[in-house]
Formats: structure tokens, sequence, C-alpha cells
DNA sequence: TGTTGTGAAGTTCTTCACAGCT
DNA sequence: AGCTGTGAAGAACTTCACAACA
């Protein structure tokens, strides 16, 4: 199972592992049955005892079809002419996610996001317990964060080992990622949450996911221009500009550079950490 | 263009709009762009003059075909037998994404999360710049946060007219999130990036992509839970305990209900603030 | 009657493999 | 000789539309 040596990536936020399915329940469904988890939780405290497909896909903000056949790969859970048993099914989809059992993580990293995610609600309420946060800077240990005591780096071995932790969480700035992954990994650490704006490299058996806040934004920005700018760029675009004379390119090649200058001084100051030089995108965490 | 009134949301992390391409740029392709971006300025810093597809879709950590296939999209901006130039590429890629002009954004749910993003290098290194951040609590208000000054709700509607914003992003509780949302569109912002684990309804032309840290957990458990545990539900799940009579549907229900009751707990606890009352999940930051 | 569960069709994305150019 | 650009094949995912069933 899980990719390659090097993780591939998926779309936009995850690289986990293709073709993982157990019993063939595909990574779309995979990726979608936490947001019916999520709806089915909020109807279940509301003590509503059944929902179609159709109120419940509404709910999860995906069309009914769709819940439906995702619901199908995992068994026959409704019943025709009424709909789904929410406790049922809250049961069921949780199953099935793992989530019936308790999974220690540690967090690497204790930067403002760091501290975000410690504090995160949703972790606790799904059955992940935060059994450890670290951070490389010896004045961070010993501090608390989100009533837990930030502990240092030299301990991850033994944590991880103590507490049987499968899962790590990344939140260090990109220069220290790798080396950061590499020793969870040796320590048996099998699954990874990246937030470093980094290609993790891990050995096959090992899922790494990441969440590239930086990237959404370009993906709007992509989309945001399209919105107004339908003027310059639509005759100037893709098929147009395409097979550029050795001119063209030269002052493309200009203008790029001034472009590239500009990014390379904020790269800079954003990098000054030692241990970086990787690319100027850095959670604005203390470095582990 | 967008989805219709309640965005749908993609697999992950993202919900923005299908079919927007312009001139038929795939939205998987879209996605990869900023990938590409990023390893060819960590080229373009030391100052490598040329790549070939496969060093590049190494480097980005996708395979080459997709790589060269994504690139076919945007021109023909390579060389055969050569491969791309370095600068000319992050030129194209850039104008591409929009990343050549300057995008206001504002931050609203001024937490730990916020206080992250304010800090994030990736924003201000792509062309991202965050002209406000916002939170609701007035104690908060006058308060700076990653070298800016925090701002109260009420000057929402101001700023985002006077700076000309239109991305906004999230970073509250999932009980404000709606509300905060509906504000931003009216006043004008067209692209939200939502921190809050909420499906956000917006209205048509307006793009949403959603980050969500516990779904990322919860599809790392579902691998996670298959590397070890190919015993208990390897015979257990889907296809055989379908069609399940109605005696093992209400055994399941009663396990299901403890569990239920145990989120229901931690999800009361998170929820703590007013009005609220969604969902278990909720970042730690202050309400805006 | 109302709603599920699912073959089949349709769409998007990925990968292959090689012609075409430098 | 080497590498890009791309048509074509293949895989994955989504949507349709309706039979099956409570």
């Amino acid at each position: 199972m899980a990719t390659g040596r090097t993780t591939p990536a998926s779309p936009s936020p995850g690289g986990a592992s293709r073709r993982t399915r157990a019993r063939g329940i595909p990574d779309a469904t995979v990726a979608r049955l936490p947001l019916y988890l999520r709806a089915l939780t909020a109807l279940s405290e509301r003590s509503v005892p059944t929902v179609s497909s159709e109120e419940l896909a509404t709910a999860a903000g995906v069309n009914s079809a769709k819940l439906r056949k995702d619901f199908s790969y995992l068994g026959s859970y409704g019943t025709r002419g009424v709909g789904y048993d929410v406790e049922y099914l809250v049961y069921q989809i949780s199953r099935e996610l793992g989530l019936t059992q308790d999974w220690p993580v540690v967090i690497v990293g204790i930067g403002n996001l760091g501290h975000a995610l410690a504090n995160y609600g949703g972790f606790a309420s799904r059955g992940f317990r935060v059994a450890a946060l670290l951070d490389a800077d010896p004045a961070l240990a010993g501090q608390t964060a989100a009533g837990l005591p930030v502990r240092h780096m030299d301990e991850l071995e033994e944590i991880i080992r103590a507490e049987h932790v499968s899962i790590g969480v990344i939140t260090t700035p990109p220069g220290a990622a790798q080396q950061v992954c590499d020793r969870l990994v040796a320590a048996g650490v099998t699954s990874i949450l990246n937030f470093a704006p980094t290609v993790l490299s891990v050995p096959e058996g090992v899922d790494v996911r990441k969440v590239d806040l930086s990237i959404e934004l370009q993906i709007l920005a992509f989309h945001e221009q399209r919105k107004s700018g339908e003027d310059h760029l639509a005759d100037d675009g893709p098929a147009v500009v395409s097979r550029p004379g050795a001119g063209a390119k030269a002052v493309a090649a200009a203008a790029a550079r001034a472009v590239s200058r500009a990014r390379g001084k904020a790269a800079a100051a954003a990098a000054a950490e030692p241990g970086d030089g990787d690319d100027g995108d850095l959670p604005a965490v203390i470095p582990a």
C-alpha cells in the first residue's frame, strides 16, 4: 500500500496513498466520509432519528447520488422508502474510519500553528489524542501549551515508543521538516500530516498528507483572476503565446527575473532561521 | 462559473469551482501549478538555468508525464532536447496563477490559527498581502498581531471596499463562519478560504475552498487502520455486514449511542462559546 | 409512495508511448 | 542523442436514471 518512495501528492491538500482501498473503498469516498460523519453527528445531537440521502447530502455539501454511491461501498445501511438511521450510520462510518479506537498523535513544532492544532477541538472529539508536543527550542521545553507540557525533541523516540504513536503532525519550518519526518518514521510513525511547505520523502508503507495554506490561496487567486480579467488574458493566454520566438522568450525572461528577485528577497527575510534555505514558504512557527 | 448555491466541495481541502477553466486548464492541473512554482523558485534561487521535466517532477513530487501534460495546457514553454528555462517558467506560471498582481486579503478570527496565518511567510512571498486582521472580540481590537493591528468586525465592510479585497480567510469558530461569510460576500469578497469546519453556503460566482484539519487526520486514520488491522475488519467489513437483520442493527445502534454520547460531551465542552451549537469541531480561535 | 442501491453512461484525470524537434 | 509535447488508452470518479423494495 501507500505510494512509492517520494510521496506524489494528489490534488490539493493530500498526498496519501492511492489504491489503498481495503475491500475497495475509493479514495474519493474515504475523503468524504468525515464530512458525512460531521453532518450526522450534528443530526445526532439534535436527536434526529433518520435522514434521507437528499437531506444528508445537502448538510454535507455534496449531491445525493454521490452520497448514496459512497455509502454503497460501505454496505447497505439504509432503508428504502425511509432513509438512514443516524446513530447506526455514525457508528458504521466511525468504525470504517477507525475512529472507534484511540489514536495518539505527536505534534512537532510548537509555533502558532502547533499551538492552534494542540487546541483544536476537532482532534479530541474524534478519537485523536495529543500524546505530546515537541519542539527543538529548549526555551519552550517546560512551558505548557493547551494544558500539555512542551517537550524537547530529544525525547521524540522515547515518547513515540512508549505511547505507541503512529501518527505525527509536522508544523516546523520547511528546512526542518524532512529531518523531523525521518526521525518520526525511524521511531515507528507510519502516517504523517505535513503542514510545512516541503515535499517529504518517505519509505514505502508510510502515508503522508499535506496541508498547504499558500497553495489554497494560489488556487483561489487563479479563479479570482478569471472573474474580472477575461480581457488581457483571453487573447494572450495559452494557445496564442505558445511557440514564442527566441526574442519573445528573452523579454519574458527579463520580466521573470524581476519577479523572481522580489520573491527572493521575501524568501530570504522569511528564512532567517538557519538550516532552512529551502523555499520562501515558512509557517510562522518556532523551529523544531 | 463556480458552483451552485451551496458549495459542494471536492475531495479533501477544496471546494472551488469545477469547470472554471478559462481556456481549458483542468482543475487538477491548476492545483499542481503552485507546487511546480515552489520547486522552480527554489531552483531559481540556486541559479539553476534549466530543468528537465524529470528533475522538476521529482522536486515537486509528481511524475514527469503528468508534469509535461500539465505544462502543455499552458503552452509550449520547453525546448526539446534541453528542458525548461527556469526563470521563464516561473514567470509564466506566476502569470497564469495571477500572482503577478497584488491580492489583498482579510483574515477574520484572530485566534491561534489566525495568528499563524498572519505570520505565514508563504502569503507575502506570493503576492498576497494581509490587508487587515479582524475579530469580534473588542478586547483584541487595538492589539497587534504579526505587526498589524487587529480591528473590530464593525470595520469589515469599510476595509473591504477601501482596500478592494476580493479574498477572505475565515478562521472563526464554526458557529460564526456562515455569518462572517455572508458579510464578506455582501461586502464584495468573491473568494473564501474557510478553516472553520462548516459547510458554507455562497451565491453563485463565489469560490470557496476549505482546509479541514480534522478531516485530514481522519483520512490518515483510515489508512493507518488498514496497516495492522487486516484481521477484525477483513471479514467483518462492508459486504458481509450488509443486509443486517433488525436485531443486528439494534445492537450496533446501542454501540453507536455510546460513541455518540462520548462525542457529544467533547463537543459540548468545545462549543462553550455562545452562538455555536453547530458541531464538535472548533478551532481554538477567539470568536469573531 | 418514497427512497435506497446500482448498473451504465458520461466526465475528468492519469499514464503510456512515441513522433517531432533541438 | 535527448527531451518535449501529445494522441490515445486506461483508470478513477461522478452523474444518470431506474429497478427494487419497505
